[in-house]
DNA sequence: GAAACAAATGAAAACGTTTTCGTGTTAATA
DNA sequence: TATTAACACGAAAACGTTTTCATTTGTTTC
């Protein structure tokens, strides 16, 4: 690769020292008007830039900021990227994307290939995999070296930093308070298994309002889905064994599902059977009948963490306080849900 | 931010010199097994691991590779950046990820960002705008200071460089050819302004279609349209103004919207009006009808666009051979036409 | 004409590696 | 005993910056 000229090709060229050419360049005082219009212009001619990496190396810092996601062809977790982004941008920010592919060795080499100096602080989400293990020595290893870090969305009470989640269980609340105020009385619940805390915080929202509400739980009325692949064979068992008027999902892809099993069987929604869904994503906006969902503001996310983690990295002297940001959802009714 | 250790560090605490810490820890035989172990084992327990940065800039490369991409909260994207992430990351290489968001400007201060050093090579699809302005300078600098650059999706034929298209014409062919063959007399296309490329392209796939085929092109039954958010009305207008069979659309939203519009005007799908959209996103699989549609196979291209950039970074001497791959689409058949 | 000063420039260190090329010590050989 | 070879280690340069602290030159002042 050709490279980019230096500041030692330039000094030798114009046979001038190193540190003249760096001064005149960035327009110091110290330099006569004569070099440093010299300078310049030679500069500009061969279109100089710094290179970053010297400058990294020099000021200890990179401008990168290391995030790392479970999964990026899933709309929640794109829509906190572009978050990220906008505010890491605005601050001279470049954002390195890694995947972990819900895995937990590849979260580790992730964080350790970034933690060497390639970025200055970190953002992620950990993987399910992760939270199924409840091994979390790399994220207590980078806490502990003193790298800033924010966790979102899917978090761990073991780790002391930064955090913002949405408010999953009042979001549930809200969902299914939502589905009792337009007349359902018995409501089902399609959630994950019990080791995605997402998954499990929903469920308790759920099961919060139906008692606050004066309605028995029945145990018959949940499922918990470990393979989202095949979802319908599991909510066809919940449509053979059981009868509902109302279906709480945890994400959208369970609620849509939830929605065809259901029109096949001849039920008319929202008649018939309501149904409201967890993230407001592109399905939920185009499904038919639209489905009234819970907003999870990614992109508020996004920028809350980015700013957090760059609040933390610029900050002069390290401090031990940590914040927990939390994202209220916001009920989007469309056409699944009855009207008040 | 407490530092990690170095190893100078190192060398000062052992009272050996630098060489012999950094030759014993890469298990160098030029060492005595006794310091060898001894370095070894500090090093283990002081979790010393080697600064990227300044390996980067001691090997002139940073193991990086630069992605821009248009817009993140886009399926076909963010399949595109995951084939990338896969065949990079399991090559020892990083993404970085910056978004244009479909601005010139953006595009350019980024590819300038990432150019001083931060990558050692490229992998984009330039915005929209772009596109509009036919401003490629900012390209053809990277091209021409020696930065491997690919170029995927929507490329132009100005710069002289890699790239990964999908055969938007020939897809667009096929789509075609298969309303045709199920019985479709009269199709309408819902296209975008001429400058989308990609647009551009599919649009004169339908077209040769329909000519090969015998059927005359009636410019009442193509709509262009500018602005997305709203293509509703514009797809309400076609509808209003002319009858048809069949609708190919150039992407997924304009061929969901299409249909919805065609079952509120009571039209019976596929008997009535058949479908078909281009990509196979999430909105296809789930749409009711399910929508016939092409897929892209984004991981695909991802994939060979990350070989590609990496075979160029890794190569000795620099060759001046451009290769442009071409992906086939393959016509996924759903509900939303007609079977054979 | 010497002393003091300002202006312009340069040398060198530092950031953290890797690597080449000594150099000094010890052991083996003639 | 003198020569060589093997071994273990260290000094220094290089990557490209920025910055601090000289040093040089010319100018002013007494």
């Amino acid at each position: 690769m050709r490279r980019r000229i230096t500041l030692k090709q330039i000094a030798k060229e114009l046979d001038v020292s190193i540190s003249t050419v760096s001064k005149a360049i960035r327009g110091s005082k110290e330099i006569s008007l004569d070099t440093r219009q010299k300078v310049q212009a030679f500069a500009k001619l061969y279109n100089y830039k710094p290179n970053n990496i010297a400058i990294s190396l020099k000021n200890r810092n990179t401008k990168n900021i290391g995030v790392i996601i479970p999964e990026i062809v899933h709309h929640f977790f794109t829509t906190v990227i572009r978050g990220i982004e906008q505010v890491a941008n605005s601050k001279g920010y470049n954002v390195i994307v890694c995947l972990s592919n819900e895995s937990f060795d590849k979260e580790v080499i992730n964080m350790e290939m970034l933690a060497n100096g390639s970025i200055d602080g970190f953002i992620m989400s950990v993987s399910k995999e992760t939270q199924k293990k409840k091994d979390f020595h790399h994220l207590r290893e980078v806490v502990n070296q003193g790298m800033p870090l924010v966790m979102f969305d899917r978090v761990s009470d073991e780790i002391f930093c930064d955090k913002v989640i949405v408010d999953d269980a009042r979001g549930a609340y809200q969902a299914v308070e939502h589905l009792i105020k337009t007349g359902c009385k018995k409501i089902a619940l399609v959630t994950t298994v019990d080791y995605v805390s997402v998954g499990k915080l929903r469920t308790l929202g759920y099961k919060n309002a139906l008692s606050e509400n004066g309605i028995a739980i029945d145990e018959d009325l949940i499922i918990k889905i470990e393979d989202i692949e095949n979802c319908d064979k599991e909510i066809e068992k919940l449509f053979d064994q059981s009868q509902f008027d109302g279906v709480f999902a945890v994400n959208e892809l369970f609620a849509l599902t939830a929605m065809k099993i259901a029109r096949r069987r001849g039920f008319e929604i929202p008649d018939d059977i309501s149904f409201v869904g967890f993230t407001d994503g592109i399905l939920s906006k185009h499904a038919s009948p639209t489905l009234t969902t819970l907003a999870q503001h990614g992109i508020e996310m996004g920028e809350i963490a980015a700013k957090m983690v760059i609040e933390k990295i610029e900050e002069e002297e390290e401090e031990d306080s940590f914040r927990t940001e939390i994202i209220r959802t916001s009920l989007i009714e469309r056409d699944s849900t009855k009207k008040i």
